[in-house]
DNA sequence: ATTATTACTGAATGATGATTCAATAATTGT
DNA sequence: ACAATTATTGAATCATCATTCAGTAATAAT
């Protein structure tokens, strides 16, 4: 028995996302989350209480649809070693030609909060947790069909391919040409599996 | 003929480049700075002309002080092996055990400017390409005496190192074991050397 | 139709941001 | 000692920030 809210929520959070993303939690003002969401600061505070709650559920947003395309990578009927390819397609390759910006919002927002705030900062980690968790699991698969070079173990490479995929998608930052990307990719492949690229 | 500064521009930066590492630029005040410098604003303006150039100026002292860094481990007489791994230590270890921030301060500016500050962006391009240069050269050495894995030429190479150093200076931002690391740079080391560690 | 309840609007608020400037201080050259 | 010049001070300025709130609108229940 009350007026109904005239917006859908996750709309509007992925409008605010995509201006967090671009600029960054600091430098992102309400004038440009009411201009991007169209909505007004009032109900904006209204629905996301402040300007940091609506940051929190931009970037839960922006995980849920990300590790929503990493399963999907890691969990497909292909070989291990096609599916390691896209994984690193959607961490890296989608970041640096498939998108106007450049950089993975965890990422952005890890270095950007660092120290300043715990909670959010936790948040991410915990984010990339999760993705390490996956990369792992397809290891161990990887291992079991043979196609992941002998030496050390699934823990060990998943997190040095956690911290591969964060190098290129740094790398990408100073230098976007797409086949020294490629050729890179290609390379790290020929590290971790037992293939020929 | 004229009232003398009552400070050292270069000891203004070194205090002012510290609170810009830490917070970043658009979270740094000037109210902050005027305590790290301990100068009024008047001076600040006076010696820097506005916030944007002190933070230019800081960012160049910081870049200076590591090339330093890197020129000393890569051009000292040790074999190759030994001197990349000095490499990895002022560009990956200093941050994550020997200093009360997390990382370099050229990472956190790429990823805060982004396309915000182009001017900026691309000083901080050019000085990664400096110092991908020397990696560049400490292969080219490396390849020489033996020690280089035959393979990728040292030109790829050289990306590929800068992209792991890049990746374990994100990844110790979200775990900073100090043993995980080592062993981290270790494998790295393995991929690249002829050594075994 | 009326009432209770909740949403929406956008101007107002108060804090804080970067930057400027008039007043004052410390020099050097004469 | 005085004039000319430049540095320092810190309050003043003006813009912008996040947030609130009084007024208005839209709905559901009665």
């Amino acid at each position: 028995m009350a007026r109904p809210q005239t917006f859908i929520e996750e709309e509007v959070l992925e409008k605010a996302m995509h201006e967090f993303w671009r600029s960054g939690y600091a430098t992102t003002s309400i004038k440009e989350l009411v201009e991007a969401t169209r909505l007004q600061p009032g109900s904006l505070y209204g629905a996301f209480k402040n300007k940091r709650q609506l940051f929190i559920r931009s970037l839960e947003l922006y995980f849920e649809q990300l590790f929503e395309d990493i399963k999907q990578a890691v969990d497909s009927e292909d070989k291990a070693e096609k599916r390691l390819r896209k994984l690193f397609d959607c961490l890296v390759v989608n970041f640096s030609f498939r998108s106007e910006q450049k950089s993975c919002f965890l990422l952005r927002t890890l270095l950007e909060v660092q120290q300043n705030d715990n909670e959010i900062s936790v948040m991410v980690r915990r984010m990339y947790a999760q993705i390490e968790a996956e990369i792992y699991g397809l290891l161990v698969d990887a291992r079991l069909q043979g196609s992941l070079k002998p030496g050390a173990s699934p823990e060990i490479m998943a997190r040095m391919l956690m911290s591969n995929i964060f190098g290129l998608q740094v790398y990408s930052h100073i230098s976007s040409e797409e086949y020294e990307l490629e050729q890179t990719i290609n390379n790290i492949m020929c590290i971790f599996t037992t293939n020929r690229y």
